[in-house]
DNA sequence: TCGTCGATCTACT
DNA sequence: GTAGATCGACGAG
């Protein structure tokens, strides 16, 4: 069930960015399952994109887990606050990565609220970055972990979105980057609640 | 070494 | 609508 490693291995982030809606998304932390469908990406393109941590080549503690091969997670602190997930991509040396900004939960409910100190079930429980990862137990202790492992894992279970139920647009956050922040690398589930904000 | 700013979210006004 | 939380990377000095 879970996506084999070769899956991870292409060199088009943004085909498996879009590939990605609809798999399902699980962590195993504390002896709790929790996860979901995955229903927003967005695609950080290596060394050639400037949105991204990886742009220029550029090796810092924080992003070297970006340039092993592709098959891991990346977790990383934004904001001083937040953790944020990553899957990383394609071959050793080649820094792609692919941000879940949201996700539909499915398993362990109950443990999410709790996490999220929530009483009830709303959308914002998994839409947005920062949200996904605490939801779903996710910190910096699980960076570079193979998506093999029996912590956190990706399957397919045969869930698809066909492209009219899908929209392609501009990544959020990313003003910075001058023109590589026009690309319409973030996808989404049209019509889904669990869609992070910037969706009108 | 210091100051700025970021792939954000929440809680107030 | 906007301030605050607060760590890591970067560029200026």
């Amino acid at each position: 069930m879970k996506l084999p490693d070769t899956y991870y291995h292409s060199d088009d982030v943004v085909a498996i960015s879009r590939d990605l809606l609809g798999k399902y998304l699980f962590t195993c932390v504390d002896g709790v399952i929790t996860g979901g469908y995955i229903t927003e990406t967005e695609a950080y393109k290596g060394i050639v994109d400037r949105a991204s941590h990886a742009f220029g080549n550029r090796k810092t503690p924080r992003t070297q887990t970006m340039f092993l091969q592709g098959g891991i997670t990346y977790v990383y602190l934004c904001y001083g606050i937040h953790e944020m997930f990553n899957i990383v991509t394609s071959a050793e040396g080649q820094p792609h990565a692919i941000l879940i900004r949201a996700i539909e939960p499915t398993e362990g409910l109950e443990t999410m609220l709790q996490r999220r100190k929530m009483e009830k079930l709303k959308p914002n429980i998994t839409s947005g970055p920062g949200s996904v990862a605490k939801a779903l137990g996710i910190s910096r202790i699980i960076n570079a972990v193979s998506l093999q492992s029996d912590t956190i894992w990706i399957e397919d279970q045969g869930l698809n979105f066909a492209d009219e139920a899908v929209a392609a647009v501009p990544r959020v956050g990313v003003d910075y980057a001058g023109d590589d922040a026009l690309l319409p690398y973030r996808f989404y589930v049209k019509g889904n609640p669990y869609v992070s904000k910037p969706n009108k």
